[in-house]
DNA sequence: TGACATCGATTGTTCAACAATGATAGTCGA
DNA sequence: TCGACTATCATTGTTGAACAATCGATGTCA
């Protein structure tokens, strides 16, 4: 199964992400397999993995569909954000790889603001926190990152209003690598925690305004 | 699956945290399914979900084995607890459910310290710090810290001195209780803090310990 | 209208089979 | 004797079909 399902995983993976398949759509085994060209079998220990990462909700005998993150899973989400993310900034060293990534997604998402490709200044931003999660050094961590990241985006596809989403934090991006450099981690991270409340308020103002209209 | 693998999914997370197969043991899908009554394909989606979860190895072609956390797991494993554990201490309240859950782990513990019962010791060890994530109320970190936890008794298998493992926190355990309820969670995260780095120093110290001789 | 029984579709699970891969053992040559 | 090579074999990866168990929907009846 590493073969054909890790392959699998990935790519089911990537196209949940993508939003080929809209959060809550029951993802059938019999047709789904069909059309991966799959058996049952293998796409079934690919829902295992899937579901244990948080990307598909699995209901005995009623089936797996792309999880749909609610206000909780939000909330719960910045919260695991807010204990790992400052944490990881202000121990972080000016001279970790991983700042050459941090830069790389701020001027990503620069260049794609400019050319008002919205979904690529959304995986610019998240580029940036990962590479941030990545000053820990901690696969665990860096895992954990990756999981809600993930569900995150699911969350950014139900509101799919990705310009107030992901347009206001390119510029708060280029200012806390800066804080970052020019004033070390620990004034970064207090940064981070203020970036990190707007951030949650924003994505739950759009949520409530989904709710009433 | 969801019957008769989610049973086996636990009843196998079970007996691995227990111990009945050692780290490292090779897990072979056809005496193991035969052992346990249930096919192939079955097993296979349990150790999926346990591969995920860290509590198992997955090669491609070579089967599946229970983890043996190295120095490097255990180091990751002690970085990621001091990232959540005193943060989620610091800003707990002590009116949360939890710390019913801590009074009851640390009396366990000690009362399992007189019976000399040293696994008992350990598990109560693992609640305490299981009761403190939980004051954050955050599933997400809660997770992590289950799957965390799990690999860290694995390498406690490894070692098999319980009671240089477990006993000498108990009465710290009692302490930082203390701590936190009468001079509240900051005190009591700088306290964790320590404490941490003891616990991480006293599980590597008996790894070196194990690799010299 | 609402409770109930029936039916159908889907999931849960098993089994048997075969391909693909990795490890092992045995062979050959230097 | 030793090392490289090859053949063999056991195990994993994957498939397809089959059947039981369960859920949801449909339709019936009071």
């Amino acid at each position: 199964m590493a073969d054909v399902e890790d392959t699998l995983t990935n790519a089911l993976r990537r196209r949940i992400i993508d939003g080929e398949f809209a959060p809550g759509t029951r993802l059938s085994e019999i047709s789904l397999a069909e059309k991966l060209g799959v058996s049952r079998n293998t796409l079934r220990e690919a829902f295992r993995v899937l579901a244990e990462q948080g990307l598909i909700e699995h209901v005995p005998h009623r089936g797996v569909s792309v999880a749909s993150p609610g206000v909780a899973d939000v909330v719960d989400i910045y919260r695991a954000r807010r204990y790992v993310e400052p944490a990881a900034l202000a121990a972080g060293s000016p001279l970790h790889p991983a700042v050459a990534a941090m830069r790389e997604a701020v001027e990503l998402g620069e260049a794609s603001l400019e050319a008002r490709d919205w979904r690529t200044v959304g995986t610019a931003n998240m580029a940036f926190h990962d590479a941030i999660v990545a000053l820990a050094d901690s696969p665990r961590l860096e895992r954990l990152f990756r999981d809600i990241a993930a569900e995150l985006r699911l969350a950014f596809l139900e509101i799919d209003n990705p310009e107030a989403l992901h347009a206001p934090f390119v510029t708060r991006n280029r200012a806390l690598l800066e804080t970052f450099l020019e004033h070390g981690g620990p004034a970064a991270a207090t940064e981070l925690q203020d970036y990190l409340v707007l951030s949650e308020r924003t994505v739950l103002g759009a949520f409530t305004r989904l709710r009433q209209g």
